[in-house]
DNA sequence: GTGAAAGCGCTAACAC
DNA sequence: GTGTTAGCGCTTTCAC
């Protein structure tokens, strides 16, 4: 059997012992907190350093109540979206010194709900919430009530939560949309077309809403038929798609709402035999690592995600410390061009 | 400003004053660790949901020396293969009342010893580490020194570490190399070449091992150029498969490292103009999300990740109650068949 | 079955 | 500057 290594525990006890000096020394050298004669602080470091001693974490943060971690619920890690999002906070979190305790909602309420129990649990000093319930267009009750009464440490997320004190760090769905369209009637389309995604999303609805006054403004040719909602993923774009060609409805360009449904959409132009962007031309948000994996490569909005992931962290970590943060801010999202929507590039 | 919701924290004296009881006993009811009168037990329980009261975690794992938290370190949860073995420990961990602490190395070892003095300084019960140097072919001694003088407790990994007593849950990568290269034979293939990876990776040097006694067992055409070594990215696949055809020396299929680097070979067979399968094949493993997306549809080896993070999490367990683990599991892998190695699968 | 008391390892007044 | 003391909120003997 495996045994682990007994390496005893050592505590700042033992290391004011054996510096001479009173625990609470040890303490103030540790968390810099008041001056040390430099002779003890070089002892204590020293003996710090010989032990590899590490303070407790649980009882530093039972002490003076602050856990030094920030709990991060998202839908699904297993989305690049997600993932990229996450890595940034625990970047950003860690050169701050915070944690990020990740727990993945799945996007089902009552996950949600108990995760943040268990967060609270757990002592995190602040909690960023993204997909489920914080990104829906119209803010639920039930859960806002809810998150009332437990939570009382500060809450940030990228979408928004009516009636609930929290900080909102969003990503300008408005402007990611009118970049794609622009792009797209840059290129002389006319018929554009927008599969995938629900629009009790609050960032898909805005998404369409922009869609619909672009239609308007640059006086586009619009079918109800090209508006084909559904979920966030390959088979949306294909159905969507399809549902296109057999309704002998078929645009001259595609903006799917994330990379997954964008390859659903090109599988099922190429099985239908056009060429993309010759015959329909295919865009998408979010820019993930699969944008470069299809063929052809794909049109997407990228967000910035390092900075997303500082700002959310960085807004949560002014909230814990009082500090006065703006209440809402913006990422500008920016289109990266490939080969999906234009004939020549690279 | 927002302001977060001042609930205040309640606690297990709070409970005990409530109930008329003393705090032992609200611990006793909470922990079900003695006999608790039904009457007292049931006006303890209710108060609790009356207060929807949860025990500080901190206040619990400093007294009773168990966090119930889990560190996981791996190289990169972006990658779609690390981030579906997260979530199983996830799911699983949460189903035994355990939480999962993620720590990203990218594959740095410092970054590897740096997360592990983090995740030791947050009490965790048990680590589960993968990728870097836990999955190096030849064991880092100056790493394996490390961990033995700072970790005292259970530590699982996929790979191997000689010298340090941990647990293994490892996939059987030679059953995986048979599954795929036994699939190619059976669809008539006699040159076969191997993209990406390193070789000082042990599950990689596994499957390269693999393929050479298939080889041999199977007499087959075989050719230094067939073996292509390097990351396990997307470029990997594509660099080397053009460097197969500019040498001349394209097989009639290529066994990728990963799902990244099959896409990588897929595009550079495409632009050449090469049908896949008919004139080359194209299978490869991990089968993440990846494989459905591509076109053709991706033949790739499944780890079934649920139960990977289940065995993984079962074991940290099972060490830290000290009971008899098996030091050495194994996974069995299984194929999982698409358009990119057989004429006829839709 | 239950309460009192000590202790987990740290921080933070408060004195000196 | 530095030591003493009192918590932080739980669990766990140890009596009764």
């Amino acid at each position: 059997m495996v045994t682990p290594q007994e390496n005893k525990t050592i505590t700042i006890y033992d290391i004011a012992r054996e510096a001479g000096v009173s625990p609470s020394t040890v303490s103030r050298v540790l968390t810099n907190s008041a001056n040390v004669r430099s002779e003890k602080k070089e002892k204590v470091q020293q003996l710090i350093k010989k032990y590899n001693f590490k303070p407790n974490a649980l009882a530093k943060g039972l002490s003076d109540t602050k856990s030094k971690l920030i709990g991060v619920i998202i839908a699904d890690v297993r989305n690049p979206y997600y993932a990229a999002v996450f890595v940034a906070c625990e970047v950003a979190a860690k050169r701050r010194g915070y944690m990020t305790l990740l727990c993945n909602s799945l996007g089902d309420m009552q996950q949600e709900l108990e995760q943040m129990e268990i967060l609270r649990q757990q002592r995190v000093d602040a909690i960023i919430h993204l997909g489920g319930r914080a990104d829906d267009l119209e803010t639920n009750k039930k859960y806002v009530k809810k998150v009332k009464e437990r939570l009382n440490v500060p809450l940030v997320i990228t979408g928004k939560l009516d009636g609930l004190d929290c900080y909102k760090v969003q990503i300008d769905a408005k402007k990611a949309a009118e970049l794609l369209m622009e792009h797209l009637i840059e290129q002389g389309h006319r018929k554009i077309a927008l599969i995938g995604g629900r629009l009790d999303v609050i960032s898909t609805y805005e998404k369409y809403q922009t869609y619909m006054s672009m239609v308007e403004k640059y006086q586009l040719d619009f079918k109800e038929e090209y508006i084909i909602t559904g979920h966030y993923n390959n088979e949306t774009g294909y159905i969507g798609m399809q549902q296109l060609i057999e309704q002998n409805t078929l645009p001259t360009a595609v903006v799917a709402i994330n990379d997954y449904t964008a390859a659903g959409v090109m599988r099922c132009l190429a099985e239908h035999g056009y060429r993309i962007p010759q015959d329909v031309a295919v865009v998408s948000y979010d820019n993930t690592d699969i944008a470069k994996l299809l063929m052809p490569t794909l049109t997407s909005i990228d967000y910035n995600y390092d900075l997303l992931g500082e700002r959310l962290v960085d807004t949560a970590i002014g909230a814990i410390g009082q500090e006065e943060v703006p209440e809402l801010q913006m990422i500008t999202p920016h289109l990266v061009v490939r080969e999906s929507s234009v004939w020549t590039v690279q």
